[in-house]
DNA sequence: TGCCTTTAAAATGTCAGACATTTAAATGTA
DNA sequence: TACATTTAAATGTCTGACATTTTAAAGGCA
């Protein structure tokens, strides 16, 4: 486990760099423990907390986890479902955030993305599936929903439908594009009347999936498309008069 | 800016989410800085190695940078999108590797995230991302190359295709989906009869895209994922047969 | 002997203080 | 003014110590 000192980076993210490789290219296996801090200050020739610093590294991208007392320390992890959702949504929710990601983009990403697994959805949902969506679009129906309440069943609704699909690697990828959209959408306010829309199409939605008719759920989902786009739109406009 | 005491969490771990916390939801702004090391010891009553521990996990996943000297210090770090591809392409490559993802259902959801770009990619596609797909299809053909050249390459030709949709989200979330396959790609030995196949129906897919035939492009990305499942299955009967 | 309790050891978690290094602003000088 | 020097503030690193947690082994008791 070499270390390269051409690199100009801290020796924390040197150590973390060169123990992330071994995990990566298969040197160290799952739940296989890494040598005591100890141990690893000896080898890499620095400090304790300079080796600790490492190790947080990696933790906060869940390649280890570690474990207290005597015949404890450092392992290595494998990566939950859980745990990349949550990776994946929290870099995707920041880089649309960050970067000022217009709302159009991200909302043909997301539907081009959705629509991808409406075939798979059609042919493979359960009934487990279905009820969350249908359960989703009762809620939405109320008329007490908040806005916020409003958007969290939308996301939930739409997960359901990918996950649907019963591809756990295409629902993991999903999970970012739907799950960044939600503060995007959060800016919208949705009165009485675009709530009912969006129930309509939702329903038609989960009606085609039902019927197993990838097709109608195509054409439904992008026609939510473009009414979610005109929404996003029309809050768009009025904040530019605003300004 | 508060942590939870109620978590048995370590304490950078909680310092690490009460910071992260306030960026997610806006409350720093990009490009803020942070207090100093000792600032934040002092705010959160801990060490300064433990403030340490903590910056460095939100430096793992990009959510800070830090600078040396006067003036330096801990800054909101605004996710670029190449930051958020290498979180995004780590995280997706260990979860298929760890998790033993079957060879199929990673196929399956790669192509049908990658047939949902097609449309938009026929649409808009410039000449460079065509060069680059000629070129790749070029070297792919070249008999000296190696099969971890050829797979390199593939992934090339087939970020270009996805590129070319010219939404930048969307690129993001199918990076992972493309180079998570990679190792999965790699444990294939391409003959030079499966090269020839594949170089062929990439010209197909290019010759589509060219003509803006977004149709001809699904069908040939279609045909190149049965062909692809094939050589997956080949290699794991095989495989199983060595057992 | 067999079970329970205690103890010891090994590891991570945390703290305190010191020094090294880097960087840019402030200062001094030709 | 332009350039070199100084200085201060911050991160980077090291040393050593103590606290806490956890397990295995040792020891005591019926």
């Amino acid at each position: 486990m070499k270390t390269d000192p051409k690199s100009k980076a801290d020796l924390s993210a040197q150590i973390a760099k060169a123990i992330r490789d071994a995990i990566i290219e298969g040197r160290m296996i799952v739940d296989e423990r890494l040598p005591s801090e100890a141990e690893l200050s000896e080898q890499f020739n620095v400090s304790r907390p300079t080796v600790r610093e490492a190790l947080k590294r990696l933790a906060a991208q869940s390649l280890i986890r570690t474990q207290r007392g005597a015949f404890g320390g450092a392992f290595v992890n494998r990566l939950s479902y859980e745990e990349a959702y949550g990776q994946h949504i929290t870099t995707s929710t920041l880089l649309l955030s960050m970067n000022g990601v217009n709302f159009d983009v991200a909302c043909e990403a997301r539907y081009a993305l959705e629509r991808a697994c409406t075939p798979m959805a059609a042919a493979r949902r359960d009934p487990d599936h279905l009820a969350t969506m249908r359960a989703e679009i009762h809620r939405q129906a109320q008329p007490g929903l908040s806005d916020e309440g409003f958007c969290a069943s939308d996301v939930t609704f739409h997960r359901a439908l990918v996950d649907a699909a019963g591809n756990p690697v295409l629902s993991y990828q999903l999970a970012g594009a739907v799950e960044a959209m939600q503060p995007l959408m959060n800016m919208i306010t949705f009165t009485a009347r675009s709530r009912g829309e969006i129930v309509t199409l939702h329903t038609r939605i989960a009606d085609a999936i039902e019927a197993r008719d990838a097709d109608a759920a195509e054409i439904a989902l992008r026609e939510l498309e473009t009414y979610t786009l005109h929404l996003g739109r029309d809050v768009m406009a009025a904040r530019a008069q605003n300004s």
